[in-house]
DNA sequence: CTCAATGCAAAGTATTTGCAACCGA
DNA sequence: TCGGTTGCAAATACTTTGCATTGAG
């Protein structure tokens, strides 16, 4: 949209672009701003909305619809998991592995459950046909 | 009290009046057709859509908003459990204890896991102000 | 230069809600 | 009769999509 041939002091040559060359997906501007937010700040669990809202204080200039779209890039490509925990609403984990969360109902948000908490003594044999992809854990947190 | 000398056309007392009475709940003719086809199957997992299905396929004559207001009512009466697996859809399960599913990734379909073929050699502590609600354990299959 | 990626807004899908008519107790 | 329920349709929330423009390689 706007001519940007003036060299701010944006170098975008230095985003994620190993995060991003890993799946193969073009760095863009948006998607390095994106990817910069999402692998920032430690593992994180958040939504579409949430992080266009942080994306608009951060003056990216990133339309929701890319946030969507680019989320579902990153899922896709295996960069991003998704987590479906409450109707309507799905949250994405910069964390990609089997692990369990845990969910306040409280306030609705969500947290990775110490690592090794959770352990199976056995799990099912997939049925004829088909393979485990993954095994979800959800700890549903109620307030005492 | 009223004494039911009129049998009509309405076999009204013949409904899972039990299975709704536990929770309160009027037993109308709407509520009664739709515990008779959630419970009447054994276990079942199903969409708000696909039990307006079944109840336009019977004749019934429920609304679909009535058929979402009902699964509500039913679910914070503790008759039914609700299954978050897929975004933007919410199963019912007719068994409300902790157990695990199969999701089967094909075809969106749900199933029980064997019983007792997940077992947690641990689980974590519930934070400080918490208590445990429950545990979900989804198996997300692929096809092979 | 070329084609994938973006942005906007409109379309879609799943679910909820307001309100008048209805029916079970 | 009385108040909880129902039904319809409009409203809401979240996500996806079409298409012209933009920008990375």
């Amino acid at each position: 949209m706007t001519t940007n041939s003036s060299p701010d002091t944006a170098p975008k040559g230095e985003c994620s672009t190993a995060w991003l060359g890993r799946a193969g997906l073009r760095p863009t501007r948006q998607r390095c701003a994106l990817a910069g937010l999402l692998i920032g700040g430690g593992n994180r669990h958040l939504t579409a909305e949430a992080l266009h809202g942080e994306a608009q204080a951060a003056d990216m200039g990133v339309s929701l619809a890319t946030v969507y779209n680019t989320l579902k890039a990153f899922t896709s490509a295996g960069l991003l998991r998704e987590i479906v925990i409450e109707p309507g609403r799905v949250y994405y984990d910069t964390r990609i592995d089997d692990h369990p969360h845990f969910y306040y109902e409280s306030d609705g948000t969500i947290a990775d459950a110490p690592v090794g908490s959770v352990a199976f003594a056995s799990l099912p044999d997939a049925p004829d046909g088909t393979e485990i992809a993954s095994v979800d854990v959800v700890v549903r947190l109620r307030t005492r």
